[in-house]
DNA sequence: CTAATTTAGAACTGTTTGATTATATATTGG
DNA sequence: CCAATATATAATCAAACAGTTCTAAATTAG
């Protein structure tokens, strides 16, 4: 309702702050985080030196914004992939694949920012981020297999915790595999055979007869 | 039977080139290949720095041969902890428990040098070494599933191949997490139940009868 | 003991890096 | 058109860095 776009008074920018930050995204994926220089940043974000120090800040504090704004899509994409699909199978598959696809998109870096690249930073703060960031998605697929006991898709004691984590293991392997140049085709054809194994029933415990 | 331990002629060497190498391991362990400094490997090896590069060239050659050596060791314990046991399932628990125990070492790095550090660095070398080097491991994990069809522990049309690139992706999930700060006692735990889990029964395809 | 050989330690050099500071340019308000 | 404001460009600075060279020290061969 109010004008929020009052214009600021002094000479406008020359750059997105949106489209910079995604550009950001961009070198630290491809060049890691102690590999990237500011000049790197510098050439790929299309902003100069003093404008980047003004806007973003230091190195660190760019790489932690770039970090939240890369989990917060990545977050709600895995969502969209996880419970749009009717069943449990498809939910899952289509997460595997779409782990796959943007870790093997082509122009861009592959693997993955918070899986390839932000482990290796020495910072307290970004393995606290990463943790909640796993802490997250795991939820997100216990929830969904949950969905899937409720829905008579597997049986009720189906193990729906110890099933999330290891779809996320498997993706993770997945994500690993295509930083180092496995093709999407393989991984593609690997994330069906991973939703197939974590659909398997587990082994009944031979309940003893009362 | 010929004297191999002629010594050499001038002033001794004040390190073990053997010694040497393990901590330049552990200094990229720790700190990445992009965060080393010449000045990190000096202080960590105990070697001066002319010394440094005589012996061992500049810091990519040290880092391939640093790769070598961790991959042998790696690669020599893998295939004791597969072949030792007797079971399949002890075999593949064996295997996993090996990755979590090697990956959260107290007084040393946590992950993989060949996982977590090794697939950052931008280098055609270092990439074909690495895929030699899981094609190695998972040729290893597909002859001991081999040995268990042919053992009656699982069924003749289990998928071997497929259940160890499955295996091996589970590891590598397994040692991100390492990597980020999951506890051993956790990966442990979730290393058994990776076992049990690509030790399934694949779901029968109903073979239409003749 | 002397000469030859090899390593160790320290100093040096040109480059790269992160971060700042001047100076020029573009835009709004009056 | 002029003052005020905010950004862009370029130059600058100290610190860190990779790699080399020079000198001292330790050992063997004769």
């Amino acid at each position: 309702m109010f004008q929020n776009t009052a214009r600021p008074r002094g000479r406008p920018r020359s750059f997105d702050e949106r489209d910079a930050l995604e550009k950001a995204t961009q070198v630290f994926w491809s060049k890691g985080y102690d590999g990237v220089t500011i000049d790197d940043l510098v050439a790929g974000m299309g902003v100069g030196r003093p404008s980047l120090y003004a806007v973003f800040g230091d190195k660190r504090t760019l790489f932690l914004r770039v970090l939240k704004d890369y989990a917060d899509k990545k977050g709600a994409l895995a969502a969209k992939a996880l419970f749009s699909p009717r069943t449990l199978r498809d939910s899952l598959a289509s997460f595997l694949r779409h782990i796959v696809e943007s870790a093997t998109e082509e122009g861009a870096a592959t693997g993955c920012l918070l899986q390839c690249i932000a482990p290796l930073v020495d910072d307290a703060e970004v393995r606290q981020f990463l943790q909640n960031a796993a802490d997250g998605v795991l939820a997100l697929l216990e929830r969904r297999f949950c969905d899937g006991i409720s829905a008579g898709e597997v049986p009720p004691d189906f193990p729906a915790a110890v099933r999330a984590s290891q779809v996320l293991d498997l993706a993770r392997g997945l994500t690993m595999r295509a930083k180092v140049g496995t093709s999407r085709k393989t991984l593609l054809n690997d994330a069906e055979e991973a939703a197939d194994l974590v659909l398997l029933p587990p082994r009944r415990n031979a309940v003893p007869a009362a």
